[in-house]
RNA sequence: UGGGUCGUCGCCAAGUGGUAAGGCACCGGGUUUUGAUCCCGGCAUUCGCAGGUUCGAUCCCUGCCGACCCAGCCA
């Protein structure tokens, strides 16, 4: 990505307008999620977007949990949602913000509010308050509550946030129109009662702000300058600009909308993440199959080919879903460019080189990366006996298939080319073990005869490697839009999305290498050891996504 | 059917009154001790539709069509 040419988003022009005219001296962003749930993809783009507004234009980036409902929270989210961030790469400005912090002055605010004739307390029940609501295409009518006295609001106030009243009882509403075209302004409640502890404030309340009326006053109170939000607030922001012109707050923030990010073949709804983690179809919120970040961090995806796909996918108003590819894009480019390269057999089959002396073994040496030479050098044991892939013999094969076929040549990778003799197979007619020759002088030469190899495959010495398990992975859902219009996103779960194989071997140098590298096993794809189920005695690897694979998708004869 | 928002290539996405960037995907070809990478080439006579203004419109005007969001004391 080069951020140099890539023009300007919508908000990133608005920004610019702002710093030009002088409208703000310096801006400040602010990420806030509910402390309710894990954060997932969507939740990314936000944090790339916001936090990246603050890096571009020189600003600052507040963290703040927008904990306005104590029934849905808990610190256990606040710890993972910090830790997602930092992982994102990322560090917000000062301590980490919550809305509950302002409680009191909210509180005050509402108070002055009520004061001003600008609030009222509503005993409405929740059904009732529906009803006088209105529809969307009628108006609604005024509470018969709406005229009490400041005096009487006061009074009522007081005692719903003394606890003298049961949840639902009565609520605070501010009077705005009840015949507004847009519902939000029909007398929106700002103050329920919620006889609930919360994670961060106890017991002390037991009357909690609402959204509409905490979220801009936070914003003002901790200075933002550029409120970010996702479409669904659009009609939220002439309340939002409500309450920054009618609350004496601090500042004057502006709330702008941008389109939240789809990914086809994935799900993002929090209640549908939870089901499959609750029926257990995936193994927790960081399933590798997950598109949460603490799954996607779980898999191996980096955080740089994250941001680079948030960037790729463009801020604007437009409701889309983005193709997977263009994620698996940003890992593969990423990976491709910075994982060291090693090699794994996934599904071994022995070849005995005949030729090769038994009690000899040689080592080989292999680039780490190989278009960079400031990764180290690989020692590769080489000895007589050799793993190498299933799927790379075939006792014949027609021309397009270019790795070992008998009486044909293929080199093995940073070793000699061998030129294959016999397939012994077993009672059952399956190969179990394949004759070859290593022809000599082959390392780092052509064969001498002219006659050169088909192609290149990956090996392990059956002398010296390290036994493992691998898991592949592939989308977890097989329609591209599991949940859309009403479908049981259940129906389309992936049976085969998890592939476990058991006794692949991997070169052994790379246990000396920080756990969590991501490697390119050549030819296979990019891995990383499982964080959960790895150890020293059994090995785990993720497959974090292939490699581009032409060959698979054409007709293979 | 009230209000709000959106409609440029299969998917993202620039763009502007002067004759459609880029990325992903896809398709060719070249290099290659990874069928990877890399490189080169192809890929919207057309900008939701229909009129209008204009020498000229995707961009301005009018009308229409379609999609999404809003009737929580959730965020």
């Amino acid at each position: 990505m080069n951020e140099n040419e890539r023009p300007l988003n919508f908000v990133e022009k608005i920004i610019k307008e702002d710093l030009a005219s002088g409208k703000v001296d310096a801006i400040r962003t602010r990420f806030p999620p509910e402390p309710n749930g894990y954060l997932h993809i969507g939740h990314a783009k936000s944090i790339w977007l916001n936090f990246g507004l603050a890096q571009t234009f020189g600003g600052k980036c507040n963290l703040r949990f927008d904990d306005t409902n104590p029934e849905k929270e808990d610190e256990e989210y606040v710890e993972s949602i910090k830790a997602d961030v930092k992982w994102l790469g990322y560090q917000w400005d000062g301590d980490v913000h919550f809305t509950s912090d302002y409680f009191d002055q909210l509180h005050a605010w509402a108070i002055e509010l009520i004061k001003s004739d600008k609030a009222y307390v509503c005993d409405l029940n929740a059904e009732q308050m529906r009803e006088y609501r209105g529809t969307l295409t009628e108006a609604g009518k005024n509470s018969p509550y709406r005229e009490r006295s400041v005096e009487e609001n006061i009074e009522l106030f007081e005692k719903m946030r003394a606890g003298e009243f049961d949840e639902g009882a009565c609520a605070l509403r501010v009077k705005l129109d009840m015949a507004a075209p847009n519902m939000h302004l029909r007398d929106p409640v700002i103050y329920r009662i919620k006889k609930a502890s919360h994670h961060q404030t106890g017991d002390k309340w037991c009357i909690y702000p609402s959204y509409d009326y905490a979220h801009g006053q936070g914003d003002a109170i901790e200075g933002v300058s550029h409120s970010v939000c996702t479409l669904e607030f659009e009609e939220h922001r002439p309340l939002y600009n409500w309450f920054i012109k009618n609350v004496p707050v601090p500042s004057t923030p502006h709330q702008y909308e941008f389109s939240r990010l789809n990914v086809n073949y994935t799900i993002t709804s929090k209640r549908k993440l939870k089901q499959l983690v609750d029926e257990d179809h995936v193994d927790g919120w960081n399933d590798p199959r997950m598109p949460t970040i603490s799954g996607m961090r779980r898999r191996g995806f980096t955080p740089k080919a994250i941001r680079d796909f948030c960037e790729m996918t463009g801020v604007t108003k437009v409701k889309g879903v983005v193709d997977v590819s263009m994620l698996e894009f940003a890992i593969r480019e990423d990976l491709n460019a910075n994982a060291p390269r090693a090699m794994c057999v996934l599904h071994p089959l022995k070849v005995v080189l005949t030729n090769y002396p038994e009690d000899k073994t040689e080592t080989m040496t292999a680039a780490g990366h190989p278009q960079r030479d400031d990764f180290a050098e690989r020692s590769l044991p080489f000895g007589r006996e050799v793993w190498i892939d299933q799927d790379d013999f075939r006792e014949e094969a027609n021309k397009k298939y270019k790795r070992l076929v008998i009486g044909k040549r293929v080199r093995l990778r940073n070793a000699y080319v061998i030129e294959a003799d016999e397939a012994i197979k077993d009672e059952a007619g399956n190969i179990i073990e394949v004759r070859a020759r290593v022809i000599e002088n082959t390392v780092g030469n052509d064969p001498e005869d002219g006659v050169k190899p088909k192609g290149v495959i990956h090996w392990v010495a059956a002398h010296d490697n390290v036994e493992c398990e691998v898991r592949l992975y592939d989308r977890l859902f097989t329609d591209v839009a599991p949940d859309a219009g009403g479908k049981d996103f259940l129906e389309s779960i992936n049976p085969d999305s998890l592939e476990i194989l058991n006794g692949c071997k991997v070169e052994a140098g790379i246990f000396a290498n920080d756990p969590d590298t991501r490697y390119q096993f050549e030819r296979e794809g990019y891995f990383i050891e499982d964080s959960k189920y790895s150890s020293a005695e059994k090995p785990v690897f993720n497959r974090v996504i292939s490699l581009r694979d032409t060959w698979g998708k054409m007709d293979q004869g």
